[in-house]
DNA sequence: TTGGAATGTCAACAAGACTGACATAAATTG
DNA sequence: CAATTTATGTCAGTCTTGTTGACATTCCAA
């Protein structure tokens, strides 16, 4: 049990005394852990002329490949003018392909090239490399504690994008 | 425990698998999850003029009421000229004062007036609310292990910021 | 007392988000 | 078949928020 945390039990199950104090907590340590999160690529992208944005298109279709460009916006959540500008430069530099759809010709079906795989590799390890090491410290019961509260904390349309994602693997 | 997660007991301690896939949903669920626990303020902020950094700022002024232009700065991990856009356009608008160091005067003060007290008030009740559903949602383990693993996530420095936070109040 | 370090401000610029308008091509519907 | 809707791409302009460079003020130490 964490410290400071109280704790009851009702009818067989535990509730929590959540002060504001203890909210508060979680808030700033989303904060502080969000930018831990983020710091690894970041600084591999910074120089390349590519940002987090790019980051976030190549996780996506290495994650779904084939995925349509109508697709991706859903998932990521912005206007298709703001991903049209990152798409364009990934596919002009050669790390995305992007093929006429073969039943619906109006889509575009985006792909990682080899050299995307690459770069999408090389983020990858190092987010995870992250990850690792803090699942480690933590301990088992930790991160199911940690995957469970963060989906509790998702808008419903992104709960169902996330598992989406998990299916169509 | 989680399910898919495999783990052993080696010399009394719990040894993880992790995986690449798990891994990998590991930073799906931080990316959701934050876009979730921005949503909220986003939402209030739009519309008159603010954005994020400015809830960022008022919400570490409000944790550490007479902090320095230079405290903040540390904390928040942006350069001077970007915070000061921001605290300029709070000052303006009677949210924020600045006083000028006693001891030291070319630093300058941090506060909130009644008008920034009220605003950090609303922002932080709407986020609060968030966390507070998704505390109840995944039961009080869940939650120490969710915190377990954001702290182990930050960097060095951050954790350090975090600490300082929590031992000022 | 003088030069460097610390602190904060102003100006200009870049990335990446947004909106709105519009073009094109393909699919769907009446 | 004609009209509409859908999927995508593009241009122009704006906003937020990050950056660097230049500069003023204040403090401190040699």
């Amino acid at each position: 049990m964490a410290e400071g945390q109280g704790t009851s039990t009702v009818g067989g199950q535990a509730l929590l005394y959540l002060t504001d104090e203890q909210l508060r907590q979680g808030i700033e340590a989303m904060f502080f852990a969000y930018r831990g999160f983020t710091a690894d690529p970041d600084r591999i992208l910074e120089g390349m002329s590519y940002g987090r944005a790019h980051h976030r298109a190549i996780h996506f279709i290495h994650c779904a490949p084939g995925t349509t460009v109508n697709n991706l916006l859903a998932i990521l959540g912005v206007t298709k003018q703001s991903l049209n500008r990152v798409l364009r430069t990934l596919i002009e530099d050669g790390l995305v392909e992007s093929h006429v759809g073969r039943s619906d010709k109006r889509e575009r079906h985006l792909t990682l090239t080899e050299a995307g795989r690459a770069l999408e590799q090389q983020l990858s390890d190092a987010q995870r490399a992250r990850m690792r090491d803090a699942y480690r410290k933590a301990g088992p019961e930790a991160v199911a504690g940690f995957k469970t509260v963060l989906e509790a904390m998702m808008d419903e349309d992104m709960r169902r994008a996330y598992h989406a994602l998990r299916e169509g693997r």
